[in-house]
RNA sequence: GGCCCCAUCGUCUAGUGGCCUAGGACAUCACCCUCUCAAGGUGAAGACACGGAUUCGAAUUCCGUUGGGGCUGCCA
C-alpha cells in the first residue's frame, strides 16, 4: 500500500524553519514511495486570519517545492465528526465527565509526587454538562508502547498518566482527540514530526484503541518523531529571538534549493563525503530509520556558504533572473518584502547589469545582497562610505598624484577593462605604487567603497565621462 | 518535581566491535593566488561527557553518573 503522510502544522503567522523540516521529510517520504502527502490544518483552537496564514503556509511550502498532493484541509471543518467520536468514546465509558477547576487540582495534587490531574472525578459519576470537559479514563495498570522509527519503542507506564481533557467543557474535542480520528479517517500511514509530540503519542494511541471499538478499526499508522531544530542555546527555537520565519530567507534572497538541502542536513546526511544533494537525489536515498537522533542547532552561517555554493553553480543567465527582484521589481515576478530600491528605477539598466552579473555572481551569498554591489552602476553619486574614503585618499598623501594621473590617462586611453588595467599598472609604476595602492583611491572615488566587484569592467560600464567626474570629484573633495 | 528523549571537533555530521593515528563540511587561523572583496588551492588547530561492566579488542554493546532538551493547559 502506498504510504499517505500528513504534514499538518498548526496556523502562526509565519512559516517555521522546524515546520519545513517537517514537511521536507514528509514530502521525501511520500515521493519516494509513490505516496502522498496531504496537508492538514491544525486550526481547532484559531479563531481568526484564517485565510492569511493558509496563504503562508502555502506560499511557503510552494516556494521550498514541497508542495501537498491533498489538501488544505482544515481541521476545524471536522469538528461535528470529532464530536460524535467523542459522544461515542463518552458512551462507551472510555470519557468521563469532570468538573474540577484547575486551581482545585492544582491545590489537591500539589504536594504530590505526581503532579497533574488525580483522577478525582474517575468514579464518581459526575454528569456531563457544559461547565464538564470530558476526560480519557487511563488504565491503571500497564503501559503504551510508541514504536518509533527513528528511536525504537518508547515505553509509557500508565501510572505515570494522567487521566488527560479530551473534550473541553464547551463540547470542542482537543487536539489528541482530533489529531487521532483525522489520522484514521484520512487514513495516514506514517506520522512524521517533531519530538516535542512524542509525550502526546501514548494519549493518541489509547485513544486509537477506543475508537477502533466505537467506530471501526483502523491499522496504526507508523510514527517517526524528528529531532528538534534548537537555538545556540540548545533550545527548541524561539519564535521571538531566534531566525525562524522561512519567508525571511525568502526575502533575503536564499534559494529554496540550497534551503531544501541545507533542512535535509539536519539529522540526516547522504552517503560519502556529500553535502550538495540535489531534491532527487533527497528522494532517491532519504531513509526515515537513519535520521539521527539528537537535536540539530540550526546554523545559519552554514546554510548561508551553501546558498553561496547554489548561486554560483547557476547560470549566468539564472542568476540573473533570478536577482531581478532586487535590481530591477519593476519587471519581477514577485517582490520581497522590506526590500528597497537603492536607486531610482528608471536608471536601471538591465544590460549594464548584465554585463557585471557574472562578477557579482560569485561574490554574494545571498541574493539580498546584490543591489549594495552595484549601486554605484545606477546612482549619480554613490553613498561615500566615509572610513573609505579618509583611509584610500584623504589619508594617503599619494592619493591626489593617483587620482590626477588618472584623469589624465583615463581622458585618452581605449576605455577597455583591459586597457585600462593596463594603463592603471603603467600609471602606479611611474609613481612607484603597486597596483594594490593604486586601485585603493580610484575605486573609492568611483564606487564610494573600498571592496567591490573588479574595478576595471566597472570602469568600463561606467564610461570615459563618467569615470573622469567622479574622479574630478573626489579630487576636489580630497583637497577641501 | 514527575515522565520521556538525547550525548563524536565551537556547529552539522561520518562511524553499527578490529579498517579510527576518529573522516568530511561550516566557522576559525596561516600561507598561496590576487586590482579590493569574494571564490579557489594548501595546511593548521579542533571531538568520542564521565565511571563501571562485557570482550582478546569498544566511539560503537550494557549499567550508572553527569549534562542538555522536550512534555507536564479545557494550546497544537
Amino acid at each position: 500500500m502506498a504510504p499517505r503522510v500528513r504534514f499538518a502544522p498548526s496556523p502562526t503567522g509565519y512559516f517555521h524553519v522546524g515546520s519545513a523540516r517537517t514537511a521536507l521529510f514528509n514530502w521525501l517520504v511520500a515521493r519516494q514511495s509513490g505516496g502522498v502527502m496531504v496537508l492538514r490544518i491544525e486550526d481547532t483552537d484559531a479563531t481568526r486570519g484564517r485565510q492569511e496564514w493558509l496563504d503562508g503556509i502555502i506560499s511557503a511550502l510552494d516556494w521550498l517545492g514541497l508542495q501537498a498532493d491533498e489538501g488544505p484541509y482544515l481541521q476545524s471543518a471536522a469538528e461535528p465528526r470529532h464530536r460524535e467520536l467523542a459522544d461515542k468514546l463518552y458512551d462507551a465509558g472510555y470519557l468521563y465527565a469532570c468538573d474540577c477547576p484547575r486551581e482545585l487540582i492544582d491545590e489537591r495534587t500539589k504536594s504530590n509526587p505526581t503532579p497533574g490531574y488525580d483522577g478525582f472525578c474517575r468514579d464518581r459519576s459526575v454528569p456531563r454538562t457544559d461547565q464538564t470537559g470530558l476526560r480519557f479514563k487511563v488504565p491503571i495498570e500497564g503501559e503504551t508502547v510508541v514504536h518509533d522509527v527513528i528511536r525504537g519503542d518508547v515505553v509509557f507506564p500508565h501510572s505515570a498518566m494522567e487521566d488527560f481533557v479530551a473534550v473541553k467543557s464547551s463540547g470542542q474535542p482537543l487536539f489528541a482527540l482530533a489529531n487521532a480520528i483525522d489520522d484514521r479517517d484520512m487514513e495516514i500511514t506514517h506520522i512524521i514530526r517533531g519530538e516535542d509530540l512524542l509525550p502526546t503519542t501514548p494519549k493518541q494511541l489509547l485513544m486509537w484503541e477506543g475508537l477502533d471499538a466505537v467506530d471501526r478499526p483502523v491499522p496504526l499508522p507508523t510514527f517517526a518523531h524528528l529531532p528538534m531544530l534548537v537555538n545556540e542555546q540548545r533550545k527548541k527555537l524561539s519564535k521571538r529571538k531566534d531566525p525562524v520565519a522561512v519567508e525571511s530567507y525568502r526575502d533575503q534572497g536564499f534559494l529554496p534549493e540550497a534551503f531544501v538541502n541545507y533542512l535535509a542536513l539536519l539529522g540526516w546526511s547522504p552517503e560519502g563525503d556529500r553535502e550538495m544533494v540535489s531534491k532527487e537525489t533527497l528522494i532517491d536515498e532519504f531513509r526515515l530509520d537513519q535520521v539521527h537522533h539528537a537535536p540539530a542547532f540550526f546554523d545559519v552561517a552554514k546554510l548561508t556558504h551553501m546558498n553561496g555554493d547554489y548561486i554560483r553553480a547557476l547560470s549566468p543567465e539564472t542568476f540573473i533572473e533570478l536577482v531581478q527582484p532586487w535590481v530591477d521589481p519593476d519587471h519581477a515576478s514577485w517582490h520581497p518584502e522590506g526590500v528597497e530600491l537603492l536607486w531610482p528605477a528608471e536608471r536601471y539598466d538591465a544590460e549594464r547589469f548584465a554585463a557585471i552579473a557574472p562578477l557579482i555572481q560569485e561574490r554574494v551569498t545571498v541574493l539580498g545582497e546584490v543591489p549594495a554591489m552595484v549601486d554605484f552602476l545606477f546612482l549619480v553619486d554613490p553613498p561615500l562610505d566615509e572610513s573609505a574614503f579618509e583611509k584610500a585618499v584623504a589619508n594617503d598623501p599619494r592619493a591626489i598624484e593617483v587620482l590626477d594621473k588618472a584623469i589624465e590617462v583615463y581622458a585618452s586611453c581605449p576605455f577597455t577593462s583591459g586597457a585600462l588595467h593596463e594603463a592603471t599598472v603603467v600609471l602606479g609604476d611611474a609613481l612607484e605604487l603597486k597596483l594594490r595602492k593604486t586601485q585603493a583611491p580610484i575605486r573609492v572615488a568611483i564606487t564610494g567603497k573600498s571592496v567591490g566587484p573588479p574595478l576595471f569592467e566597472s570602469l568600463e560600464l561606467l564610461g570615459r565621462e563618467e569615470v573622469l567626474r567622479r574622479l574630478s570629484n573626489a579630487r576636489e573633495r580630497a583637497q577641501g
